[in-house]
Order: C-alpha cells, then structure tokens, then sequence
DNA sequence: TGTTTTAGTGTATAATATACACTAACGTGG
DNA sequence: CCACGTTAGTGTATATTATACACTAAAACA
C-alpha cells in the first residue's frame, strides 16, 4: 500500500530535547540510532507524524515508544526545515523541548532496543542530522523562559529545599545568586507552599517547599509576572 | 504526474502574520479567498513549501506572490498542526510573522487576482481556517518580543522621531508611557542616531532619529540587553 | 563536647523607576 | 504683529527595587 499526491510532499517529524537534572547536571535525553544513517551516533528522540495525532501528540507518543517517559511537560519549540537536513530526502522536523522530574531514574530503551540515555549538556558528544543546533536552540530557550516563566520547578522533584531551587536556577543560567537575596526574591512571590522538614546528613535539616500552581494562576489573573 | 511514498503524508505550508502600522493603527495584512473553502473569507497569505527551499525562503516566496512585499523583518512564529485545522485534508502549516514599515503604500494584490488589505488588528473579519488562532499568537508574541528587542523600529520609516517610536509602543502595548520617562530610558541606551529637524505643521520641528544596527550588536556582545 | 556541614536570617547602600509641569518653536488667523 | 493652538523638548525629587555583605541555628558524628 502506497500514498500518491499530486506534489511532492516533504516527510514531517517530531523531535525531542528532553532536560534533567542529573546530579545537579543540567543533562539531556538521547538515543543511540541503530541504522544508518548516522548509525551509532546519538540523537534527540523523535519520529514521524501521524495523519490522526497533533504534534504534541505525536512528540509525546514518540518520546513515551522510545523512552518510556510520560506525562512530563513538553512545549513547542522550533520547526527545522533546512532542505538537506536530512541525507535521505526532505523531513521537516517540528522540535519540542520538555523539562522531567527524576532524571535520576534511568529510562528504558525503546522497544526497538535503542540504547537510551542522559547526557549532561556540557560534555555533549556529536549528534546526528541538525541535533546539535536543535539542542542549542533548546538550551537558549530553556534559559531565556526559565527567567520570566516559573518552569525550573518542572526540573524538581516536587517537594525541594531552597537550596535545590538556587542551585537549579545556578546550573541553568550558568551564574550564581547571593543566597538570601535568592530566598528574599522567591519567598516574595509567594508562590510556594511551606511543607515539613527534611533532614539529610550531619547538619541542620531544610524545609521542604511545593511550588503552589494554582495561587500562580490567580496571581497572573492580577498582572503578577514571575521573574526570576 | 505524481508523488507515491510508503505512508502517508501530511502536506506542508506556511503562513504569514505581516504586521504594519496604518495611521498610527496597528494592522495586518489579509488577503481575500477566491476559491473555497472559505471563499471570499478573508485569510493570512502563505502556500505550499516547495521541495526545494527552506521554510523561511517558502514564507518569503508567498508574500512576494501574493502581496508583493518583499524584504521585510520575518520570523518563525509556530507550528500548526491539528488533525483537523484544513477541512479538506490534513495541513500542517509553519506560520511566520513580520513587520514592515510601509503599510502606507497599498500592496499590490497577487497575480491570482485575490485582493489584498490591512485591516486593524482591533477590528479584524473572522478568518478562515485556524488563522485567528494564528493571529493571536503573533499578536502575543509582537507585544512580548518588542518589550525585550528593538524590534518596534522595523515598523517605523527608517528616520523616526521619538514621538513616533512612543506612539508606537503605546499601539502595541495599550498602555501610555510618560514622555520624559520614555526618552530618558530610550535615549539611555544610545542605540538611536540623531539626525536632522523635521517641520510638519503649525508646531515646532522635531529631530529625527535612525535605529543604529551596528551599534546595537556592538552592545550586544557587552552584555547589553534592551527592554522597553 | 567540639567539629563539621548545611540552613536560615536582616540591614544599609546603590541603582533604577516613577511621578510630575513648564518652556520652546513653529504656523495661522485675527 | 501678536495671541493662540499645537507639538517638541527638558530635570528633579521620591519611591521602589536590587545589591552587597556575615553571622547564628541545628543536626550528626567523632
């Protein structure tokens, strides 16, 4: 079975740069491709769309078939059209980026038994196709929109300690904070719910914090705009 | 002639959101269905990507085709993809917004005869296909992006003054700045030439300003960045 | 009990943003 | 020719926000 059109017609795909944490590293999602091209180098997770899921749909279908991740959260971030981005033939690609909790555990390689797994995006080796300017691309954003967007606590388990929160925010942005100016600017927000204690090691325990989506919500309705 | 491939495939446009300032209104250029669906519904122009160019070099193509416009500041906007945003078949459409500094001079409708107008973003027909959704999301993007680019002057003439640059600020952004406030803070940043007076009335002459590129990325890489 | 390690807190100063009102220049019409 | 209408252009005082900076608290362990 066979598709005809009456004009040639690019193939379209989606592409994932997926961010952890790992270790308090800022790391990235890749596959090991099986088959040529570029066959044994790493890249992004993706794949083609299908004629009855949306984009977001299919980036999520792809990441969950190849890596076993869900549910995290995935946004839109460049569409690559270059003509020779692929050697094969045309394929326009549609990227996403997505930000995961618990870079921690190791995600399971796809059924296809592509090895799976997290790079830490300062020692990143070369990746097939345009990967490396989708991946640079994503990086940009993630740093501009972790600024004026409170996305950073998608990189946190849910319920984190300032200290966490800082040394995220350093790891992203590449630069240091003074830390009470740090937790006067975050506490001012608002935006976080006060939960226990959490003792961890021979010193003092730390307060654990849950970032309160919903009071974000509300504070947007009355103009409020995090930043930083 | 035809084009077989192995599965299916959806087709592939852009689509361009072209903004211009129409007496101190801001507008945006539609063109008007000739053929259904849709027909005689006003539309953003774009087409087909061709197998050959880039998505960019595709926007660019449509607009001098179907407007006649030609060398003006574009960007990629987003990608849209739902299943059923084409009632005919599945499109997938790359849009793109612009700016450009004439919307005085009338564009000239495209061969295919289709008319072509600005219309006031705040008093818009209702659009065909997705293409209001697609124009609120450029719209967000102007008001956010010209609040941290110098991107406002592409709108302008390239000699300004800055009582234009204010007007235009306040269009885009529907809120009034305080005059010595705004020149002090535009004027701050040094990224504006001073030129000749210019007399236009029964009033005194203002200067005119030119938007100084080279000086701008200059900044840049010290670390400059603009806002507002 | 003292040593180590991380958590947690306040204040003084500098920088930036805001609020605010008059004079300058030109053209026009009485 | 001068009074009026209209837009251009300018400075300062105050409030707000950002920055710099150093010690005490609590827990574990030797």
């Amino acid at each position: 079975m066979s598709f005809k059109y009456k004009y040639a017609r690019p193939a379209l795909t989606v592409d994932c740069v997926v961010f952890g944490l790992l270790e308090d590293c800022l790391s990235v999602l890749l596959i090991q491709r099986a088959a040529p091209p570029f066959q044994g180098d790493w890249a992004l997770p993706g794949g083609f769309v299908e004629m009855d899921e949306t984009l977001e749909e299919a980036a999520r279908r792809e990441l969950q078939e190849e890596t076993g991740l869900q549910d995290l959260f995935l946004e839109q971030l460049y569409t690559f059209g270059d003509v020779k981005r692929d050697p094969r033939e045309r394929i326009v690609s549609v990227a996403y980026y997505g930000l995961v909790r618990q870079a921690a555990h190791p995600p399971h390689a796809g059924s296809d038994a592509r090895s799976v797994a997290w790079h830490p995006v300062d020692e990143l080796p070369s990746l097939a196709f345009d990967h490396s300017q989708i991946l640079a691309k994503a990086s940009e954003r993630l740093q501009a929109k972790v600024q004026y967007q409170p996305i950073g606590f998608e990189l946190l388990p849910q319920k984190f300690t300032l200290t966490q929160l800082q040394i995220l925010y350093e790891t992203i942005l590449g630069r240091s904070f003074d830390k009470r100016n740090f937790r006067k600017k975050i506490m001012g927000m608002d935006l976080l719910e006060s939960l226990e204690e959490f003792s961890s090691g021979p010193h003092r325990a730390a307060r654990l914090y849950r970032f309160n989506r919903r009071r974000y919500q509300m504070l947007l309705k009355k103009g409020f705009h995090f930043e930083l």
